[in-house]
DNA sequence: CCGATCTGGTGACTTTAGTCACTGCTTTCT
DNA sequence: AGAAAGCAGTGACTAAAGTCACCAGATCGG
């Protein structure tokens, strides 16, 4: 369990908070909440009363949509120091998806009273709340627009360009089952496998258990761009 | 050309400005321009750089975005007390789609810093921009959840009942051409022509030339949830 | 009035996505 | 150790989605 004196530091460390004092934070600090998350617990449904919002403190969140026919996609995935669900806590509506600890995890939560008080009282808070939503929304607009104009195919190359240039590495472990990365990309589980497998053969990346090398960067890049 | 004292009737009417006095609002419309566009011209591009926001006078406006093979996909739509690309106002970043007018519209235009330094002095209306783009953002899951696990069909059929539930009418003009409609769904224009058809031989819905009646509202609504 | 442009319908086809079933390989739990 | 659960690979198939080409009616501008 943490102290609240390292609540103050995660909150500090935040962007949300960077603006406000140390005092503040501390009194802030004694309104949140820890709370702790096994892995793949979940945090919230959808459809759910938003009570209030989280912050990451250890851990990863993933945010996902579920189908009737139970095929999830991913909308996010939120490491330390980012925010969760600050939105719903606004329009007063119900979580518009859910979400559920990756790894096992800790996040602060602080309830939409105390949050909308704080609001109030530092204006630029809102600000800044605002400037992490338009991130959102940026990312939102680009899972439309690879889910409503490109292939399976062009996702998954584009998932793993991603990666490669997170790490800043040719070479990376996936870290993730074929099953998630198929829903991280809008599919189901044999397409990712059998797309892998086709752009090895084409000698375009390189798998060795769950290592991926990238052979080519060029051609993926290529190919991302010669889609129509 | 509108004067400026509507321009303050206009502001008053948007939710973002509800809490603003009369005083307030006759301030701020001395700092809005007015600009008109025509059918389909554009407002702004993908990829440019924001320099203010827009409020919604008369007519409607599209956003949207082009694939590299020119498809298009629509984001929203917008009316009139609507506003437009309040987002990439904040993060500092460029427009992440474009927008254009629909039919022969006015919007007034505020700046960049104008707002921002609005919103300094009105700490409540970043509150109303939160529930704004809260709304915005429920919108935008919608359609990846719609891309992500439905088929064309599905999005044929929920945007017929969606329609019908706006105009609270079984009988209805479709008011959009096949093309427009496709980019709506995230389609192209034959598939949605041969699904009209299909439902239309299927008994679901009747079509005359561009009025649609639904004759059967059960059954379409059991295609949905039947959907996996 | 006439050609040009826009819109809608459709047949024939190719490609992509997704489903089902089964296999073998690990990992985990007790 | 042995059963159970989870993960990955693949063949065979179905069914959507999308493309291409072409025709026909409507509308618009000169």
């Amino acid at each position: 369990m943490t102290d609240s004196g390292s609540i103050t530091d995660i909150l500090k460390g935040t962007a949300l908070f960077s603006a406000l004092s140390d005092a503040e934070l501390a009194s802030l600090a004694t309104r949140t909440l820890i709370r702790s998350y096994a892995s793949s617990e979940l945090i919230f449904s959808e459809g759910e009363a938003c009570t209030g919002f989280y912050i990451v403190s250890s851990g990863r969140v993933r945010i996902f949509k579920v189908s009737l026919g139970g095929r999830e996609q991913v909308l996010a995935l939120e490491g330390p120091r980012s925010s969760v669900a600050e939105l719903p806590v606004f329009d007063g509506g119900p979580y518009p998806a859910s979400g559920a600890a990756v790894e096992p995890s800790e996040l602060l939560f602080i309830s939409r009273q105390d949050f909308h008080a704080l609001c109030f009282e530092y204006p630029q808070i809102s600000l800044k709340i605002l400037q992490v939503v338009g991130a959102r929304l940026r990312r939102l607009v680009g899972i439309i627009e690879e889910l409503s104009f490109t292939t399976v195919r062009n996702r998954l190359i584009s998932w793993i360009l991603r990666q490669a240039k997170s790490q800043d590495e040719f070479r990376f472990e996936l870290g993730v089952s074929h099953q998630e990365l198929a829903a991280q990309i809008g599919t189901v589980r044999e397409l990712v496998s059998r797309n892998l497998a086709r752009l090895q053969a084409q000698g375009f990346i390189g798998i060795n258990g769950h290592e991926l090398t990238i052979l080519n960067l060029e051609g993926l890049e290529a190919e991302l761009s010669s889609a129509l």
